[in-house]
DNA sequence: GCCGTTTTCGGCCCGACTGTTTTCAGTCG
């Protein structure tokens, strides 16, 4: 029976989110916040909601009481929520569909429901354009020719991206304003900021003393496709790529203030709002102001903001509202690994497998990074469309990385590795005997991602209970925007990690940031070792790194917990075998 | 509906921009 029916954490969240949608839509107060904040930490949470509804204790999850604890239980237990049926009834259909239009929300919506029965966006779009919309009160022209260009960006826009696609096109504007003669600082801000692995648009905070001509040169950016909003102060844009960006520009005396707000993320903002409250203070993009003198206390360089509050300055990947505040207020934020730690990489690929460059030219970009290592990791023979390698040419393969090794004056060292694939029953397909000769061993699921939590778990453990194998490649095979992990129970593969010594992959790849920040910082609770590689592909790929750095930093993690910050010495001694 | 370093009851973040309005409501982030 309960076997039959296994609700997962991010279903349960969706049941919540759309009640708080709901809620929103009717104007119902306070609620909705209420219901998002608890889907919000059912989301994040490491352990299986369903587990914790049967067992554990919901109350102790920030943001349920008992309310909503009795909703977790129901939708754990039949799968449904009367609730938020009831709620769907009592609305007219359609309306949220319609508030997910950009300048429509739960008023509008209503009144076009209710006054022209529009039910989709299609109905929508027929109803703008037979001028129908104009005619309402509180609508006229150009609120119809807005709904118009809202569903036209709708259909083209909007989904959200790679961090890594997207990072690259925001740096672009970020130096094209910069450079612009009446612009002061300039800094990414908001999601992108704090480095979260999608990106639904991208927001820019600039100083300047004119701020209208920043605004026309922004508006008038290469690539801009159309300007969405246009003030004094801000100006939306969106691209020809379809990506949104958003700009911002403020005094410099509010430069701090702006750029804290503007990072967010709103949970965040909101729990340092409450503490600048407590001291009836106010915080705003202009500062922290002390209402009783209207003083204003912070607000020209980020610290100051913090520091005023009584915490330490919050790294951006961490202002998520898991625990960051407490932290600072108690001195005990995580060191976060740096940008430039890490001394090599340990997931590359080569033109012997699927790759586009020698082992050299690998060699020399690391070396251009400033690496003093990297572990060249080409699949291993049954994953043929990959061109794995067989025992037999790995073995050509470790002879010319020894050759190179010999050659090279010693300041940086190819280390012979693989990628190997664990198969169905969890052997890996190299022989110990040629795993023995290999300085690391890599080893992922490629296949059979449908199997059964028991099976999938029972093939990782029995990989990584072979003595030769060090890391466990991207451990949940997710693809962002396109798979689901695999079905996986990462509690006893974090616990055997430990265990053995075995380390988890945070795999740098755009695409995979696999581990996830979330469960990076999960598996270092119980003691897990992490290793970064960028499964780079071609010598640019071993750029990504930056991305797997920016998700071990979202999780928490410190530079001891990867064991490639580490000089060669000290990281051999790590290697199993 | 949740929550407590002023509170177990009474609060719950704050301001810009737009469009439709004669002083503001709705929406967004």
């Amino acid at each position: 029976m309960e076997t039959l029916l296994r609700v997962t954490n991010i279903e349960v969240a969706a049941v919540l989110y759309e009640v708080a949608d709901l809620l929103e839509i009717k104007g119902v107060r306070f609620k909705p916040q209420a219901y998002r904040r608890a889907a919000q930490a059912i989301e994040t949470l490491p352990e299986d909601i369903a587990d914790v509804a049967r067992e554990g204790d919901l109350n102790a999850i920030p943001g349920v009481g008992k309310s909503i604890a009795k909703k977790i239980r129901e939708i754990v237990e039949t799968g449904n929520l009367r609730y938020l049926t009831s709620l769907r009834e009592e609305l007219p259909e359609g309306v949220q569909y319609l508030t997910r239009l950009e300048g429509i929300g739960p008023k509008k919506a209503i009144a076009l429901s209710r006054d022209l029965g529009i039910r989709t966006v299609d109905d929508l779009e027929a109803a703008a354009k037979a001028g129908r919309i104009r005619d309402l009160p509180g609508f006229a022209e150009k609120t119809e020719a807005n709904i118009l260009a809202s569903i036209q960006v709708s259909r083209t826009a909007k989904e959200r991206r790679l961090l890594g696609y997207i990072l690259p096109v925001a740096r672009d504007i970020e130096r094209r304003l910069a450079a612009f003669p009446t612009v002061g600082q300039v800094s990414l801000a908001g999601s992108i900021r704090r480095r979260k692995e999608t990106i639904g648009d991208v927001d820019i905070l600039a100083t300047s003393s004119h701020p209208e001509e920043v605004m026309e040169v922004f508006a008038t950016l290469p690539g801009v496709e159309r300007v969405l909003v246009r003030g004094t102060t801000k100006t939306s844009v969106v691209l020809s790529t379809g990506i949104q960006v958003d700009l911002r520009v403020v005094e410099d005396e509010h430069f701090g203030a702006a750029l804290q707000y503007f990072t967010g993320s709103k949970e965040h903002n909101i729990a340092l709002r409450k503490l600048a409250i407590a001291r009836n203070w106010r915080l705003s993009e202009y500062g922290l102001v002390d209402l009783a003198t209207g003083r204003t206390v912070a607000g020209k360089d980020e610290a100051g903001i913090y520091r005023a509050l009584g915490l330490a300055w919050t790294e951006p990947e961490l202002r998520e509202d898991r625990g960051e505040l407490e932290a600072a207020r108690t001195g005990t934020l995580p060191d976060l690994v740096g940008y430039d730690a890490i001394k090599g990489d340990l997931h590359v690929h080569t033109r012997w497998s699927e790759g586009a460059h020698s082992i050299e030219e690998m060699a020399e970009a690391a070396r251009a990074l400033g690496y003093e290592y990297i572990a060249i990791c080409d699949h291993a023979e049954t994953l043929h469309i990959a061109h794995g390698l067989s025992p037999g040419r790995l073995a050509d393969q470790v002879r010319e990385i020894e050759r190179i090794n010999r050659e090279s004056d010693g300041d940086f060292i190819l280390l012979a590795g693989t990628e190997c694939n664990i198969g169905m029953d969890g052997r890996v397909d190299l022989p110990d005997s040629v795993l023995a000769d290999l300085d690391v061993v890599v080893a992922s699921v490629h296949s059979g991602f449908k199997q059964s939590e028991e099976e999938m778990t029972g093939r990782v453990l029995t990989a990584m209970h072979n003595d030769h194998v060090d890391i466990i490649g991207h451990p949940t095979g997710r693809v962002l925007l396109s798979r689901e992990p695999y079905r996986i129970d990462l509690a006893a593969v974090f616990d055997a990690a430990a265990a053995l010594g075995v380390m988890m992959e945070i795999n740098a790849f755009p695409g995979r940031l696999d581990l996830s920040d979330v469960n990076a910082r999960w598996a270092r609770e119980v003691g897990v070792r992490f290793s970064l590689g960028s499964d780079a592909h071609r010598r640019e790929n071993l750029r990504y790194m930056e991305f797997g750095i920016a998700t071990a930093r979202r999780g928490w993690l410190s530079a001891d917990d990867i064991v490639n910050t580490r000089p060669l010495s000290e990281l051999k001694k790590l290697l199993r075998s």
